[in-house]
DNA sequence: TAGTTTTGACAATGATGCTTGTCAATATAG
DNA sequence: CTATATTGACAAGCATCATTGTCAAAACTA
């Protein structure tokens, strides 16, 4: 058992970089990710998470699965990236949409809401991707990072209940638990919307996911 | 290339049945089927139905593979009968609750959410299994049966909706939209009761899931 | 008790998909 | 032009499970 030598002269012979088409390593590396990111908004929008395989991303992508790898260590480590592309444009959406509308409520619940579901008609990958695989993979691989994300919503409703119902008589945990509600409203009916292929017109989407916001302004204002 | 006369003699020769601890060969059957499910709503009702495999039903049910597919073809054909077993019993309890606190709509309401959320706190396999694995199995496997059962619901939302509140100036397909979305409301706000081990106190999630039903119920009200 | 049914343990097979590795073709630097 | 970095195609090896098959021990019947 003679212990060699060779892990002293381990240098791998580190491979020079070299330029291609113009862009260095790092370079090509970021528009790879871009590619299979890219045909992953594609691919799970279309399909759903747990149809695609990391041989039909990267087929999509035009690249091997090698540079899959490159990227992510696993399928669900490019989900989580198109996961939060998706939220994040969507978070900004409806955020500009209710600021401008500010400061009047019902105007911001209305001009929120018909953003949110413009936006979704626009791209309906984005409610498949946010709306079911989300919940499929938080479910299915503990992705915290998901969890977090999709919770943060509730909040965001959360303050907005407070702000605009400060009479409502509930606690403030009561009011997290509406807040959680009101998210799961808005998402029934839009996954609904969507798995019927847009039937209903627009309006009648929009209206119904208002109605439950503008019944409790009403309501919460009365009881002053 | 003689083609043998074996066919003919193919008669199995028909084992004779035999009776085994008292049992029937049936009866056997459905006594072992019965293991299934019972292993089938603990394990999937404990860690979701992904995580669970034919082999983990077996075990739990303290039978060998053979009988599981003695009942079932696949195992998504024991989930099926699983989740149709435990959205009888919510029915049920559901239903004879409303109709005991029938015909005051607000008393129906909280009755009826009453009688679910105590359901779900005393079985939280049955949230897990209708609120949580239905949708997953219904999106990745589409299970018409699930699908439709769930909808079910829907229908039921929207036929109290309905009654309860006529002077609401909406059309059907609003309503029906709200009904799904009333369904989303309550749904969402009793998988975050489950997933986080019922931290909040019943009382408060109550409250939380009557509050839309009878904001809505005064809204119209007034309406008239 | 002898013969057959029933059962349980477990191996064999097959399918799918992830992940790593090989190798030749191509593009680039010097 | 030569040497090598880079790429793409694809095979090889693993791992997980579903599903079927085998076989001996146990339970029953007569």
């Amino acid at each position: 058992m003679t212990i060699s030598t060779d892990n002293v002269q381990k240098k791998p012979k580190a491979p020079k970089e070299r330029q291609f088409k113009g862009l260095s390593l790092t370079e090509r590396k970021e528009v790879r990710r871009e590619k299979l990111i890219e045909a992953g908004i594609h691919l799970y929008g279309t399909n759903g998470f747990f149809s695609v395989t990391v041989k039909d991303v990267c087929n999509e992508a035009k690249l091997t699965e090698r540079y899959f790898y490159e990227s992510f260590k696993k399928s669900e480590e490019l989900f989580q990236t198109v996961f939060l592309k998706m939220i994040e444009k969507m978070q900004n959406c409806l955020t500009q949409a209710v600021l401008t509308a500010a400061p009047v409520p019902t105007n911001m619940v209305t001009a929120g809401l018909s953003a949110l579901l413009n936006a979704i008609k626009d791209d309906p990958r984005m409610a498949r991707i946010i709306y079911i695989d989300a919940m499929l993979v938080q479910d299915l691989h503990n992705q915290a990072t998901i969890q977090e994300t999709l919770t943060q919503f509730d909040r965001i409703i959360q303050g907005f209940v407070m702000i605009t119902m400060p009479n409502a008589p509930q606690s403030a945990e009561e009011v997290s638990l509406m807040a959680t509600g009101l998210n799961g409203y808005v998402t029934h009916i839009i996954i609904r919307w969507v798995s019927e292929g847009f039937k209903q017109p627009l309006a009648d989407v929009l209206s119904a996911c208002c109605a439950v916001f503008l019944s409790f302004i009403e309501t919460t204002s009365q009881k002053n």
